[in-house]
DNA sequence: GTTAGCACTCTATTTGTTCGAGTGCTAACA
DNA sequence: TGTTAGCACTCGAACAAATAGAGTGCTAAC
């Protein structure tokens, strides 16, 4: 055990047997590799070298007289080797997602289901993750006797309708009035800025209808938070079922189940742990790989996952992800990522 | 052979081996059912009914010497008769469904997860279609030298948002002129009623700003499609997974597929195929109950489906279903789903 | 350092056997 | 005539033993 840095061979035989892995699905033996590889060398000699490589932790035997896989840390050496030498790949993607994605919300959902029908594995998108929000303005209108309508533009251009209990009908005039105050004094306000000392300021200046602000700044309040918000999308969750080493244990039931519900998937995207697990990952450009026991999701833990980061605009990023087996064509999902990235970017750059 | 109809001792075994079988998920033999029942008969008597409801189509034998389970025609029986026995049941999913739903998708997913939570099945539910959206009123709004904000109210209190590209910034007045044309001309039209000789009178009003009204035209048309489009919610699809007759082979994989797609559950909702397959389920009030090879959709056939009818607002309504084993719990699902109904009647009347 | 050969291990698969639940039928009974 | 006891029979599930084969580790020879 000299030193953990292995010889050009046994890199050799190790990517060999992962590759076949990868395919197969099924233990890896030392005749396999023999035959397989350009190195020629006897299965005895392979079996040598893989004797090595597991006490060196980098493969694992499932049962005495079976073949060779992969542990985690010969998945990570390779992934990492691999990201190395990645070149950029040029698929075809965007013709769908150039199609007219009205919201965003639409574009998300497509990528998340290109992604996994185009990799075969799950796949998860969040919608982006603003800072604070500003306000950017609002107007109130009519609606009818009992109900106005505000209109909440957020930075962004992001519009948000609230509809809001009136206790009478406002005359056009004083629902002039009430916008010029409301924009004067909370525009470029965001949360933390909308303090009591304005909102008196408001209420002074609204007079008798003081009672209506409370009732504007609650929609206000909630139509930040909302966008706040971040939601997941996820596509291909049965594609899960087609990898047997998943789906043949009650662990499959429990990752569909996470991948529905959803709310645990947010981890993957907290800040916290990009940055906490970030470090080992050898990676280039944005994308992460978490190996097995490296995800933050309990479900996920006979998984990879593989992320990356997109952004939309200046400080604006979301996550997207796809999730399937350990042995997964990291390759293949690794390019798929970049690709995706650069032409979302090209889409959010022309709006 | 000679009529279809069943003695009461026939009813009454069948209904023993149906509850039987919905328990246990196992064939039921003659030796269970004559110590079950309180009419005391022998296995053998048993037997030779068991022989008669088979023949009639009722049961179905696995294979020689197994019991018997029930078969489509046996459920449908058994259902119908449930139903005119049905006496209202009151679950308290009330206050959950109480807490302010701001949105209505957020109470249509509220109320799928509810349902899966409740059932352990497999849960969808659609958004309200409606007949044709009126327009009830719009009012443009500057956003920045480039765009304006459309908000388009659609008939039944929808708020729509769409920004417009604008070539330049238009006057407070011109777009006071804007509106005060377009809702006088527009309001309360559907897609249908706002015809040529309409759109022409509008840009003859609006004068030199009459390029802007073509878009403003179909973003109005946009919002009105948009809010037809019926969206499906799905919960508890890993349910399914739970019951061992609907895991086994690959359909569970086609079933989970068919509801995370959920294009194909739309199906589910077409009016037409309410009707034609409407006839036969002797459901009283609105709900439909499809049993194995009753249901439209492939991946279902070895399941049963509840579906129900919900109404937020005169002549606008939506479909809420369950997806389930042949063997669910039709008793207490169809109590759920009463229950659900009674419940979203106060909360969309109240509204 | 490499390889051939061999004994050994372990799993997956097959085959055979048994067990028991359940049936259908017949004959006896009320 | 309807009900029941009894019996032979069937078939799948469960268990055990046998088999095959893939793969290993080790030793000895090259």
């Amino acid at each position: 055990m000299e030193s953990d840095k292995l010889d050009s061979r046994k890199m050799a035989i190790l990517n060999a047997i992962i590759r076949n892995y990868l395919e197969t699905g099924e233990p890896v033996g030392s005749r396999t590799i023999s035959k397989f590889t350009d190195l020629s060398l006897s299965s005895a000699t392979i079996r040598n070298e893989m004797a090595d490589l597991e006490e060196l932790g980098y493969l694992v035997q499932p049962h005495t007289s079976a073949g060779r896989i992969p542990s985690d840390k010969g998945y990570r050496l390779y992934v990492d080797k691999m990201m190395e030498e990645k070149v950029e790949e040029v698929n075809n993607m965007k013709e769908v997602l150039d199609q007219k994605a009205d919201r965003i919300e639409n574009l998300l959902k497509k990528v998340a289901k290109l992604l996994a029908v185009n990799t075969n594995y799950a796949s998860m998108i969040t919608t982006p993750k603003y800072r604070s929000r500003k306000l950017k303005f609002i107007q109130l209108t009519n609606v009818d006797d009992e109900h106005l309508l505000a209109i909440i533009f957020l930075e962004g251009n992001i519009p948000k309708n609230k509809v809001i209990d009136a206790d009478h009908r406002y005359e056009e005039s004083v629902l002039l009035k009430l916008n010029i105050v409301l924009n004067s004094l909370l525009q470029d306000l965001d949360l933390e800025e909308i303090n009591m000392s304005i909102i008196q300021k408001i209420k002074e200046q609204a007079g008798e209808d003081s009672a209506l602000i409370g009732r504007v700044l609650d929609a206000i309040g909630e139509a930040i938070r909302e966008e706040d918000n971040i939601e997941v999308y996820t596509s291909g969750a049965t594609n899960i079922l087609n990898y047997p080493e998943l789906s043949g244990d009650d662990s499959a039931k429990k990752l569909l189940y996470t991948l529905e519900d959803k709310q645990e998937l947010a981890e993957l995207v907290d800040d916290r742990l990009l940055s906490e697990t970030g470090e080992h990952t050898g990676s280039k450009g944005d994308i992460q790989v978490y190996i097995g026991n490296e995800t933050p999701i309990d479900s996920m833990k006979n998984c990879s996952v593989v992320t990356a980061t997109y952004e939309i605009e200046d400080g604006v990023y979301g996550k997207v992800g796809i999730i399937g087996p350990k042995r997964m064509d990291y390759d293949k999902v690794v390019g798929t990522l970049k690709t995706l990235m650069t032409q979302l970017d090209e889409i959010f750059k022309k709006k």
